[in-house]
This record gives C-alpha cells, sequence and structure tokens, in this order.
DNA sequence: AATGAATGAGTCTTCATTCAT
DNA sequence: GATGAATGAAGACTCATTCAT
C-alpha cells in the first residue's frame, strides 16, 4: 500500500547514500556519477529523476547530513537538565555521531571547505540553525560562554570535535566514555566563562 | 649569473601561486592545468618540465605552503621567553598567516580534507612537524598542557585558529591584537593543565 | 457513444499539434518526447500507444499538415471559373494558409530540407498529389503555363509564396487583399506563357 | 615557410567540410561532433581549439558557405554590360553553384529553415549582404522590378533557384545552358516590370 | 487505455597529458 | 627550456523508448 512511497524513497536514498560513501572515499571530483548510480543499483539517468544535476545532488545531500547531525545532538534533550550538563550532551552526541558516521563527517568536512558553501551559502539545514546555534547563543546570552560571536563558537567547537573524531578513527581505537569526555572538556575549558 | 636560475625558480613559483589562487576560488576540480597555465603566464605544457602531474603540483603545493606556515609561526622564536609566551607567540603568529594568506589557508583546509591527505600522508612540511609539532609535544612533556596525545594537539588548535580566521575574513573586520588574544585564549583555556 | 472515439482523437490530436508547435519553435532537435507529452497533457507512454516512434510521429504529422494545406487549397473550388482565375484562388488560398498557420508553414518546410523527405519519399499527401499537383498538371497540358515539368513548378511555386509569407509575418503587417494579389502575381507572371 | 598557416587553415577546414557534409547527409541532429570529427581525421577534443560548441560551427560554418555562394554569384561581374545580363549572369552562377556544391545548398536551406537563423539573425555574410542584396535593391530603385521589398525579393529568387537545382539534382540530369536559361527565366519574368 | 519511473546508449564537452617544433 | 596544438578517455547529462501497474 505504501509501496510506491518506499519505492520512492528508497532510490533517492540509496542515491544519497552511495553519494555520500563516494564523495567521502574519493572527494567530489572523484565520484563519477556513473558509479554513484551503479553503487545504487540504479541506471545513470535514474539520478536526473531526483536531481536535477550533480550539484543539487550534492548540496541536498548536505543539508539531508546536516538534518541528520542535528538530529543526533538534540538526542535526549532534557530541558530540566543544567546548561552545562545540555551542553555537554550536545558535544558527546555531536562527537559520537562523527564516530558512528565516518563517511557523514568527512562529507561535512569536504562540504564546508568546497566552493559549494561559498556558493550557496543559503542552503543548509534548518533544525540545526534553530535549535543547535539556538543553543549556543542561549549559552552567550546565559554568560555560561566567554563573549564570543556565536558564528565564531560554531566552527570552534566543530573544529575540536572533528579534530578528536578523526584522531580516533585513524587511531582505530575504540573510544570510551572518558575519552569523550576529555574532548568535551578541552571544548568547554576553552569557551565557558573563567 | 644565476639569472637562469632565476628564471627557473620565477616559473616554478608562478604555477605554484597560480595554483594556490585558483584551488582557493575554484576548488580542486575547477582548476584545470590549462588555467593554472595561464594565469601564471606560461604555456601548459611548461608545468610539465616542473611537475610530473597535477597530483605532485598539488602535494609540493601543498609541502611549500606548510612550509610556509611553519616558518610563518616560528617567526620571532625567542628561547629566552617562558613556555606560556612562546605559545602565544606561535598561536599569534599562525592567526597572522592566516589573515594574510587566505588562499594558503583555504588551500590547506581543502588539502587536509582531500583524499590527497589519505593517499600520500607521508608528504608533509619537514620543518612543520619537526618545529612546531615538536613545540607542542614539549608541552604536553613539561605538564603545560592536558595529557592530550599530540596529533590530536594539533588539529585541535588548527580548528579553532582557522574557525577564528574565517570569521574574521568573512566579516571584513580589522583584526585587532585584543582579537587575537582573544581567540589565543579560547585555545589555551582549552587545552592548559587547570 | 462516440465518446471514447473523441477522446481517442483529442490525444492524438493534442500529441499532433504539441508537436507541431515544439518543432516550429525549437526544430527537430529541441522538441524532445517528454516536452511533446507534456504539452499535450498526456504522459510520456501515451505517445507510444498512437505512433511506433518519433520517427513516425513526425512523418504522421507531416502527411495530415500537408493535407489540411491541401484542403485549404481547394476551399471553394469552383470548376466553372477560368483556369487562371481557379490558379489565383489556389495561390491565395495557399498564402492564406500559411499566414494563418504559421507553425504548419514552417514545419513543412523544415520537414521539406531534412533527411526525413529524403528516407521516405512515398510518406506524402494522397490528396495534395491528386488534386493540386494534377491541377498543375492540367496548366501545363493545356498550355496555360511555360513547359515546364510539374516537379519543378510545384516547388517554385511555394518558394515564392512562402517567402512572400514568411516576409509579412516577420514583419507583422496586416495583409491585405493587395498583399496577396502582388505576390501572387509575381508567381503567375514567372511561369505563364508568355 | 607558411606550413604553420596551412596546417592551421587545412584541420579548420577539414572541421568545416565533414559538419557541411554530415549534416547535409543526415541533418543538424544525425551529425555528431564524434563523427564530424571522424570524418575530418582529427580528434574530437580537436574541433574545441578552433569552434568554441557545435552551435558556432554551425553558424560559422553558415557564414562561410554564404560567403562562398556570394563569391560565385558575383565571379565574373562586368559593371559594363546591362542590368539585365547582370542579373542572369547572377541567377546563372547561383544555380551553377547550387548544382556543383548540392551539399552548401542543402545545408543553406535547412540552416535557413532552423531555429539558428532566428536565433543569430546577425549572423550572416557581410560580402552577401552588401554587395548581392544591393544589387537587387539597385534593380528595385532602377525599376527593372515590379516595386517589391527587397527582404521579399531575395528568398523568391532563392526559393525559385534552390527549387529548380534541387529538381535537376534529384533527376540526375546533365543541366545545359538552356536548362538555367529557362529556370532564370521563370525568375525575371516573375519579378520584372512588365 | 494511460501512466511515468526507469533505463542506458549516445551526446556534447572538458581536460590532463603528450610531442613536434 | 618552452610552446601550444592535438589527443582521446572520461565526465555530466539527455532522451527515445519500455514496462509494471
Amino acid at each position: 500500500m505504501n509501496v510506491q512511497l518506499n519505492n520512492f524513497n528508497s532510490k533517492r536514498e540509496a542515491i544519497l547514500n552511495s553519494t555520500l560513501l563516494l564523495v567521502k572515499e574519493y572527494g567530489f571530483h572523484g565520484a563519477p556519477m556513473s558509479q554513484i548510480a551503479k553503487h545504487a543499483n540504479v541506471a545513470a539517468g535514474t539520478i536526473y529523476h531526483y536531481f536535477d544535476s550533480k550539484e543539487t545532488l550534492i548540496v541536498e545531500l548536505y543539508i539531508r547530513t546536516k538534518d541528520q547531525l542535528a538530529e543526533a545532538i538534540l538526542e535526549g534533550y532534557d530541558e530540566s537538565k543544567s546548561y552545562k550538563d545540555r551542553f555537554f550532551r550536545f558535544m558527546i552526541n555531536q562527537y559520537n555521531f562523527y564516530i558512528k558516521n565516518e563517511s557523514a563527517m568527512v562529507f561535512l568536512e569536504q562540504y564546508i571547505n568546497s566552493p559549494f558553501a561559498k556558493n550557496f551559502p543559503e542552503k543548509d539545514s534548518v533544525l540545526f540553525k534553530e535549535k543547535v546555534i539556538a543553543f549556543f547563543q542561549a549559552g552567550i546570552d546565559g554568560e555560561y560562554f566567554k563573549k564570543i560571536d556565536p558564528r565564531l563558537l560554531g566552527p570552534t567547537i566543530r573544529g575540536t570535535l572533528v579534530a578528536a573524531a578523526n584522531f580516533r578513527l585513524s587511531e582505530h581505537m575504540i573510544y570510551s566514555e572518558e575519552d569523550i569526555t576529555e574532548v568535551v572538556q578541552i571544548v568547554w575549558d576553552g569557551i565557558k566563562r573563567q
């Protein structure tokens, strides 16, 4: 009964997932549409039923991935907890997301440092902006953090977490709760109001 | 007498500079050899006298740029100062380098997040490794920093400084000494042994 | 009771009309089946219920359009009039048809100058051949015209009328009876037995 | 010594000639760049050293061909002859050009009836406009012709000559001087001031 | 009869690289 | 050393056609 819907989503999702994997592995340039199609088990032309161009595909994948990151960050959000606890939760969630979704992390980093990000600054996750960035803003307003522009805060946090995740992943280490806390502590100590 | 040498260097340098600019502006994919040649005022074939392939060109540009970064970081190094003072000097120098060489920063970030970095991990600046990373290691050994792996420390610091430089550059703000100190303070507070 | 038939015809006609318009506007190459379907308000696959292939569609459209031209030319045919009067009537009718059906004219000209005409010489309007060309033949046999092969006469007449219609249409001029007579006079003076 | 020039021209000319032939045989759509390259004995990419795109190639071929037509028409031009004699000479030259260069004629007719002509009305032979059309204008001004707009006169003449040439060519007849004169007479009788 | 998602061969075009001069 | 015309493999994308529903 909802087969149609499933099929629709499954092809589209397969294409997005295939793109994520190939871009992570070989970069934007090294991920030809033909390969993306092959890995998604669809014909090359099929991609163009779902996406206008390779550019569109990449940009939509970025938004989807950032949405997923935002969802992961917001998981288990508990208003009753203290700001610091909630902040730690955010960081741990983000770190875990990177560890569990290496391709997502690598893709996001590539995207952010590519001309795409400059050319389509308006194409971004609404969820991330409205929930995650807003939460950071609240931390600044509530004087938990140093008086830093939130547009500086975000990338600073991301930079450290990505660095940590990359390190752990490259070392093939099993990450423990202590690992995570240690990294988050770096972030926190850096930006908290002393 | 060394005109020939100068010419040799000037063409080579022109090609590297042209590549840096074009990669910064359009990404690896958007910087064809023909354009690189045109911007360097040389013929397309000439590039192949200095570099085996586009890949080689990019990798050598990476090493040169990282060398330049290392040199900038080490500028005014004064053994007689305290470790903390020297660390702050390192950070300020790096930050200034990014501000003054946006294309270098953008190129480095693109490179680090591209498959190149993964495929040629051994191709890197010797100067950077032997002086800069070694200095961080000393900070860990000397218990100035938290007990963090130096391979984590480097990217963490870079992440924050790049975030800050990007922010300043995108805002077209004139950066002041306070700006710099504020950012370096974030880094320092994050990693210093509490 | 003949609703079905009407529907059948209406879809078929819609497809033919859509093709005529798009070919006129963008040429054979610029009229993809998907666009033809969209403009005809049918699904892409539906076209293949009525026509075997795009080639068939074009050829059948040619025959239909030439049939329509023949019908227009023969309108008000009056055996009792003199040959010259009937000839003028033919010309005026043809000229008017072009003016009122620009897409038909453009399509016919494109078709005649395309490989289609060469590859399917037998695919043509029976009505046109049996009535219009036969009438010209009668003019030759009856010694009203110079002694020209009828296969030369047809295109010669067409050439002048199309030139005139194109000129009028591109000038966005309101054509008058005198205009028409003037053009027909050129044709007549050219071919009539002096 | 002028080998370079020859080579340059020879490749460019080979590409244009190859295009002319293939477009004549298979139409615009049926002449892929790969085939054009193959028939010209060059690599596919080479075409793009001489022409920006397929569109440019076609348009430049049109201008070149129309230039050649104009040159052929103007051959043996003799100011001392009467206007009528010179007009007949023009017509005979044009007719002969069509007979001897069937592909040029077919290409020109295809082009004129394609969207190209509509989209690039300014791209045309200067020689043709300044010499041939000007000569027709002189005929109107000198009252040799009926009072017709020159923009109507040109296509009218072309229409008849092309019709005649096509007929002769399709009949594989050897054309004689009488043939030509007969056709030109049709043109002349049609447009001359009675 | 009608749909439109899916196909994949084929198209134009780009671009790293070569090589004769 | 230097040139830049030439190459041709590979890429993004189109589109006539099919077929399950």
